[in-house]
RNA sequence: GGCCCGGUGGUCAAGCGGUUAAGACACCGCCCUUUCACGGCGGUAACACGAGUUCGAUUCUCGUCCGGGUCACCA
């Protein structure tokens, strides 16, 4: 045995396995050419974010358009920061717009796949297969350096003002420790970190070539970076090594933070002898900085937005979320959309090469317009389904109103939907309890004021008028009709062209005699199709309605 | 500071050496119309700056400026 070997045996005395027993383990996905294997892997630190959302989206999508597969795994080595429910957090956001991951971390304490564990706290084992064989190669050694040391040498690495700051070459102490300075500190019970013994050089350059960006030139890493923490955990760099080796992941989609930590991990994946992955580094989606004019990351402290459950409590169709994503993924999205209005969101053919390079802002007045898009391609029953269920969670006072009579509130949001133009008022559930609330007695607050030209006196003549002549029987045409022949005998014109020609020789249009009508039953001025809306309501609401208005302009 | 990324209308963005520089959202106007919404038509508005290369640069190169990231036993 080498000095090399004998310290791996004395650092890793437990580990029996090696690499090429984890290889057999986790062998090659029998994937069709050009599949690819992506995966989403949060720290369970806090809630799901907008941006996880957008990277885990882009993450399925790659796997879906090609064939391949996505899953989920948590990166829990940072046990400081981690929260108590994060996990389950982060499921049900997903679970919240629809996203599918083929396996991976299912709930707190579940995971399906046979590339797990997928929680990093219970993969140690196999972190240290591999630390262990690094080792043995003399390409990681224990550093023994406490946390003063190490500040003391970044304060002497700024006052030298050396280019490069970090653990590496002549700065790094522990790197030509002797076998015997070795074992006698570990022997001693001195608490160490393991370190990638590097061989980068600062004046090489590499390129490698990412799936968003192209070509990038960086130089070599040189530092020894920390692989297994004091604790035996290992850093995020080395577990990404390892777990995306080893769950056989093609492609790693992440923020684009992490460009600059790219040339460590192709060393790493060199250094273990694995074949690097291909990286996809998105652009973050940003926020307008109101203190500077500037964009910045929407901050999960300062922007509520910032949390998906954001979207949920507002009332935002899970549909349109990703829908509105997709606008931001692929530029191309939009036409497509066009071209297959009612495709699937996972038909979408996503391309890496149509994301863009920069964080796009994220626009909240775009993602209503989208909204009320997908909506109004629903049907009555849907928008019914999703109002109810929105409704129960948020407005329990708007749901215990609306639940009771569910063929009701479908007539009531059937209204102006599923035709060739359908309305496009609705951009949230939120909305739809003002929307309709004059065709609920227990939310009808009428607000009978009227136009300019119609006095309150004009008003009820016109309504006891239309009382004599209503008739519920009507279809649109004959009720509207009648509306028309009415104008006459009190002084206006049904045909509005001709009012505006000449509007002193009428007292109002057919449009004044309506808008006084649909004030009288609705309370508002403006409203769906007021055909429908009668029809809804029935001919005893609609009498009685018109009854109170009377009354009221009567005074 | 070193390294890296980015910079087309207010926003998202097409564009890959020659275009009247697409489209979408927002905004404005007109039309349609019983109101509102929808729909239709039209409009305002952009290649950060300076040098090159080229017959010709938004597109290529360099520099400047501006934004962002990163230099942890955090991910």
């Amino acid at each position: 045995m080498n000095d090399n070997q004998k310290l791996a045996a004395l650092l890793f005395p437990d580990v029996t396995e090696t690499v090429d027993d984890l290889e057999r383990r986790f062998p090659p996905r029998a994937l069709p050419e050009g599949a690819k294997v992506t995966r989403f892997a949060p720290s369970p630190t806090g809630f799901l974010h907008i941006g996880g959302l957008f990277s885990a989206f882009v993450s399925v999508l790659a796997a879906k358009s090609s064939g391949g597969r996505c899953f989920l795994r948590i990166e829990d080595t940072d046990k400081k920061r981690e929260i108590a429910d994060g996990v389950s957090g982060i499921i049900e956001g997903f679970r919240a717009f629809g996203i599918d991951f083929d396996e991976g971390v299912t709930g707190f304490d579940s995971e399906v796949g046979d590339y797990g564990p997928y929680v990093q706290s219970r993969r140690a084992s196999i972190y240290h297969v591999v630390a262990k064989k690094l080792v043995e190669e003399g390409l990681a050694y224990p550093c023994f350096c406490t946390e003063e040391e190490l500040t003391a040498l970044r304060e002497k690495q700024e006052a030298a003002g050396t280019l490069i700051k970090g653990y590496f070459g002549e700065w790094a102490a522990c790197r030509n420790l002797t076998f015997a300075e070795q074992e006698e500190k570990i022997k001693s019970g001195a608490p160490y970190v393991l370190r990638l013994r590097s061989t980068g050089e600062e004046t090489r350059k590499f390129t490698f070539d990412d799936q968003i960006r192209g070509k990038i030139e960086m130089p070599e890493n040189i530092t020894d970076a920390v692989l297994l923490k004091t604790d035996g955990i290992p850093t995020y760099h080395f577990a990404h090594a390892c777990d995306d080796h080893f769950m056989r992941v093609t492609h790693v989609i992440r923020g684009d933070e992490w460009i600059a930590s790219v040339p460590l991990h192709i060393a790493l994946f060199r250094a273990c002898g694995f074949r690097p992955v291909k990286y996809a580094h998105v652009a973050p989606v940003m926020k307008e900085d109101a203190e500077t004019g500037g964009k910045r990351k929407l901050s999960k402290r300062k922007d509520p937005e910032a949390a998906v459950s954001y979207f949920v409590e507002e009332g935002f169709p899970k549909e349109a979320v990703l829908e509105y994503l997709l606008t931001l993924i692929n530029s191309n999205f939009e036409d497509w959309r066009r071209a297959n209005p009612d495709g699937a969101l996972f038909d979408f053919p996503f391309s890496f090469k149509k994301m863009s390079q920069s964080g796009a802002l994220f626009d909240l007045v775009k993602l209503r317009d989208v909204s009320k898009n997908v909506i109004s391609r629903m049907d009555g029953a849907t928008v019914t389904l999703y109002t109810l269920e929105w409704a129960k969670r948020f407005d329990p006072d708007f749901y215990a109103i609306c639940a009771r009579d569910e063929a009701y509130l479908r007539q009531v949001l059937s209204i102006d939907r599923g035709t060739a133009k359908p309305r496009k008022d609705i951009a949230v559930w939120s909305q739809v309890k003002d929307s309709v609330s004059y065709l609920y007695d227990d939310l009808y607050t009428p607000d009978y004021a009227l136009p300019e030209n119609i006095s309150a006196q004009d008003a009820a003549e016109i309504l006891a008028a239309y009382a004599r002549v209503y008739d519920a029987s009507d279809d649109k045409d004959a009720w509207f009709q009648r509306i028309k022949d009415l104008c006459e005998g009190l002084g206006y014109t049904p045909n509005v062209k001709e009012y505006k020609k000449d509007p002193d020789a009428f007292r109002g249009h057919v449009g004044d005699v309506s808008t006084v009508i649909r004030v009288a039953v609705t309370g508002r001025r403006n409203t769906p199709d007021l055909h429908a809306i009668f029809c809804v309501l029935g001919e005893e609401k609609v009498r009685a309605r018109i009854a109170d208005a009377i009354a009221f302009y009567k005074g």
